[in-house]
DNA sequence: ACAAAAGTGTTATGTGTACACCCATGG
DNA sequence: CCATGGGTGTACACATAACACTTTTGT
């Protein structure tokens, strides 16, 4: 490092928190941790932590995930949405929290507590439990974006295995919008869309077997 | 402050950057700086600069903003928009900015050189010379955020006075979307959104004077 | 009178929304 | 045969896009 900062400039913590939401038993949950230290002992909040030397932001990110919850999962999206960066919002200091929407398939995930935490779990995603620090703004910010993402990327497959149903995809667009959809729009919509494809499989319960579906060739939206 | 920070935490340098925006001559201009100071001496810029002490993010890109270019003016629009943080980004070590984009109308700036820089002036947004750093990344993703708050902020409005005609605010939309648009069928949409008044005067020059409107009342979007 | 810019309506097309019944399977 | 959930089509309202001529003013 050749050339140094001018004097006048702000040293500031820079950390990482992240929304992780997944839908469980049609519900949009939120995952979150019980900090295990101070400030803010014992209450829950979102999973995040200061960046190390030479970490790019979204692998903070993703170590974070991984660290606080012990969570096995490959985040099928993740995008860094707002940068919060108020006076007060942390009484250590100065530290401006990028923070990250992930989203994960609810089956892959296995929570227990980790080093770093209390406890971690999936709370109900609109109606979270008091949080830490300015978190339930952030959580706030990331729900009103993952409801406008859903709308023109196909972000909601992500939510999702492999081959999915199409009333199972339908479900995870009204837990996150928060609202009943008409089942023959629904399909209509997404159907003319292209980005499905029928994968000639059924699945079997109780009623009649779903038509099951996979993404069509060549529609990945972007991991990071 | 009497919690203090942990180990691995990393202190970054904390910066922002402007995006500054105007109409000139029915296009879209953007607010450049010519760096008077190692790294990327005499390469042109977007202003900015690094966060002091106690000061919000959005204080410091209105500072930055007036020190760099010797603007006089009251931004209409400042929003934060998207964090830079990748590693290589700066060669003076870890330094992540938070961009800002910003809406001034044209005819209240007046663009001189000031102590931190060589010159400022205004570019064609579409168009921009050679920048430093990832800034033309930056201004290209500014750009496209505008875009997107054209359709459902009226965030026109903030690039002209007061007052102004149809055909000027149509200009503006032109200039930020890079296309032309139709003369009725873009009265009807923004007369049918009843944001605008007329303010019965008429603005005479060549041609038939034009309708003057202003915005009705109770329709400012928020500055900040 | 002419040049220059403002203003004005209709039609076709596409998109979103509301709405009710039959189908396939398991128990 | 019944309970459960999956699958299907149509009609209306509304928004969007294409398109050409007349009006008002200054020179």
């Amino acid at each position: 490092m050749t050339l140094s900062l001018p004097p006048q400039a702000t040293q500031v913590g820079l950390a990482v928190d992240v929304a992780a939401f997944a839908i469980h038993e049609g519900k949009l949950h939120a995952l979150l941790i019980e900090r295990a230290t101070l400030p803010h002992l014992q209450t829950w909040a979102l999973p995040g932590g200061f960046v190390h030397v030479g970490e790019e932001l979204h692998e903070a990110a993703l170590r974070e995930l991984r660290d606080e919850t012990s969570i096995e999962l490959e985040p099928r999206h993740l995008e860094q949405f707002y940068t919060f960066g108020a006076i007060g919002r942390d009484p250590r200091g100065r530290i401006v929290s990028v923070a990250h929407l992930a989203v994960l398939p609810y089956g892959t995930v296995h929570v227990m507590g980790g080093a770093t935490t209390l406890h971690a779990d999936w709370f109900p995603a609109h109606a979270p439990p008091p949080l830490a620090f300015d978190h339930a703004v952030i959580l706030g910010r990331a729900i009103k974006r993952l409801q406008l993402r859903l709308e023109y990327a196909n972000l909601a497959l992500e939510f999702l295995a492999e081959t999915f149903t199409l009333p199972e995809l339908q479900g995870v667009y009204e837990a996150i919008l928060d609202r009943a959809l008409d089942k023959r729009n629904f399909r209509k919509r997404l159907l003319a869309q292209g980005i499905l494809t029928p994968s000639g499989e059924r699945r079997s319960g109780v009623g009649r077997p779903a038509q099951l579906y996979k993404r069509a060739k060549g529609t990945r939206t972007g991991l990071l």
